[in-house]
Parts: structure tokens; C-alpha cells; sequence
DNA sequence: CTAAACTTTCAATAATAATTGAAACAATAT
DNA sequence: ATATTGTTTCAATTATTATTGAAAGTTTAG
């Protein structure tokens, strides 16, 4: 397979990915199309190559600043901004992951520990108080440790995740 | 709060975190409902609780039960169909996660490997092949370690998964 | 077999989300 | 000061996805 023909399908296959996740395909193919170029890109770059807007470019790009895994990069002596991404792979992940905590952990969090303390309603049965609290409880506490997992994980430095924690994970295959 | 007022705060908070990932609000929201009511639901019923039509309320609950997450309940002598949530949520986690990983993580394993051999291309530095190539194999090298830990969390029983694996994520916290 | 009770499908419609492109804005060089 | 080169914003448009509702399909009872 030629190179050109390899980064069209990288790119169409990131963006669909990022559809699956709550990601703007263009988001997620600009993210790939700068992962895969050696150098950085301008805003030029980005449109000719996707064939998308200069409004559309710029606002992708500046979310995915906001998400920590593209950078602005300026060259002496020229005007217009370049852009590179995070090339570690790894770092990539943790950032999105912290990015996703935020955005969808701690929303239903919030939700969780408000509706926690539910009054002995009239006209319920005490079956029907008690099965559901009881569930608010157990989706409460398997919030906390996914809380937990992730924040764990993003504290993690790149060759603990890799060589401890992926051994631990497959230890027999 | 009042217990109905609870089960609506829920019910809501759930179709958000639905949108957030790649799954429709209502699907999201005929999940929680049927999480927080202690017995099956009949069609009607989400109908009327959810104001939602008959053809919405009926493919929701099918995609649910193709994920795994809600089981038809037929009752002796009862012509229609009732539907109930699985309750365990260390279980519900592990279907979805199943099911994420069948539509997400799969997909892109295999434009990895397909665009794994690039040839080098005329018109293109060995410097840029070069750097692509990297980038592609640190990818598919994280996405099957990302795909084993999924497998292990799969096979993995609830017992393991809360009491082994929560100790080891937060040992100090 | 036919009616009744219920489920499933799917083309039409509505709701939501992404994209454009032009105008406003900012920075630098002359 | 103003022309040039670039960035940012945002209302209008377009594309995508979800929802409806009526018709077709099933199943059971009589």
C-alpha cells in the first residue's frame, strides 16, 4: 500500500472511531491527520487536506487544544500558527480519559449523591423506596471506583501503565 | 426528595451520560427506567412513563436486549411482553463494555492492520514513511493492550473485579 | 378460519449537531 | 496610519440521527 492511500484509511478510520465515542468525526480526523505528519501543520494545511472550512479547522483544532493533545507551535519569523500533535500514544490516552472524566463522570456524580437521600415517599411502597435506593447505591459506588480507576490511571507515568500494568492484565495469554 | 422526583432526576442524568458516548438518549433513558423499577415494564408502560411512541419505546428495548443489559419476561397467561433491567451493576458494566469493545475497538484493529505495510512510496522522504509507520504500530500496540484488558475485565468475575482489582487501582487513597 | 391483542418495521418527519463562509477582530510591517 | 496576513466568531445552512405513527406482521383464542 502506498503511504498517501495508508493515511487516507488511518484518517477515515480515526474519524469513524470518534463518532462511536462522543467526538465530532472532523475533531477526531484532524487529531489523526496531524498525528500522522512528521512536522506541524497550519490551518491551510488542515483545510486543503480534509477539505473542510477555515471556521471548522479553527474550531477543531482549538477543542483539541482544549483537550490537551494538540499544541500551537510558532516559527520565528512567520506569521501563521502551526499545529503538532502529542506523538506518545500513551499520553494521548490520559488525557483524553481525564478529558472524559470530566465531562461524563463527574455530571452523573453530581446526579447521584443529589438524589441519594430519598424520603419515605406516600404512595410508594417501602419496597419500591428501598429497590431503589438500592440501586442509586450500587451505581453510586461503581461510579466512585471508576473515579478512582481513572484517576489512578492518570496519575500514572507511561512505563508504569505499560510494563506493570499491562503485564498484570495478561498474565497468561 | 420525593421518590418520583428522584427516578425523573435519574432517568435524566442517565440519557445524558447516554449522549455522551455513542448511545441515543431515549435508549439511555428506557435503561434507567427500567433499572429503577423494582419489577418488568410492558411497552405500554414506558410508553406512558417516558412519552415516547410505541415504535421508539419497542426498538430501544430491542437494542438493549442485543446488548445484553435487558431480558423479555413473559408472564403465564399475559399476551404482552414485559421487560427487565439486569440489577447486578458490576454485570451491566461488563456488557457494555463487551458490546464497546465489539463495535469500537474491533474496527479500527482492523484498518491498523491493513494499513500496517506501507511500501515505500516514491515521492515520499523515508523520513515521513518512516514517522507513519511508528505512529501506526505504537497505536495498534496500545489498542491491543487496551483490547486485552478489556478481554480480562470480560472474563472477569464481579467478586475479582471489585475486591482484587479496586485494591490494586487506589492502594493508597 | 377470523377476530383480537399485541409486536415489528420503515418511510416520513422532526430534532440535533456539524459545517460553512463572510464579517469582525488582531497583529505586524511598511 | 493603513495595508497585509492571519485568526476568531457566529448566524445561516446542511447533514446526520432519532422519532413517530400507521401499516404489516404475529400469535393466540374462540
Amino acid at each position: 500500500m502506498q503511504l498517501d492511500e495508508a493515511k487516507s484509511k488511518f484518517i477515515e478510520g480515526w474519524g469513524t472511531l470518534g463518532s462511536a465515542w462522543g467526538v465530532s468525526r472532523t475533531m477526531a480526523q484532524v487529531h489523526a491527520l496531524l498525528l500522522v505528519s512528521p512536522g506541524a501543520l497550519s490551518t491551510e494545511d488542515l483545510m486543503e487536506q480534509l477539505q473542510i472550512s477555515r471556521g471548522n479547522a479553527n474550531m477543531n483544532v482549538r477543542a483539541l487544544m482544549d483537550w490537551g493533545i494538540v499544541r500551537k507551535e510558532l516559527r520565528p519569523g512567520e506569521r501563521r500558527e502551526f499545529f503538532s500533535a502529542e506523538k506518545d500514544i500513551h499520553r494521548v490516552a490520559t488525557l483524553i480519559l481525564k478529558e472524559r472524566r470530566k465531562r461524563e463522570l463527574e455530571p452523573i456524580m453530581r446526579v447521584l449523591s443529589e438524589i441519594k437521600q430519598v424520603e419515605p415517599t406516600p404512595g410508594a411502597t417501602s419496597e419500591e423506596t428501598e429497590s431503589f435506593t438500592k440501586m442509586i447505591d450500587s451505581i453510586h459506588s461503581f461510579a466512585e471506583f471508576a473515579d478512582g480507576a481513572a484517576s489512578t490511571l492518570i496519575k500514572a507515568d507511561e512505563n508504569w501503565f505499560l510494563s506493570t500494568f499491562m503485564k498484570l492484565m495478561r498474565p497468561s495469554q
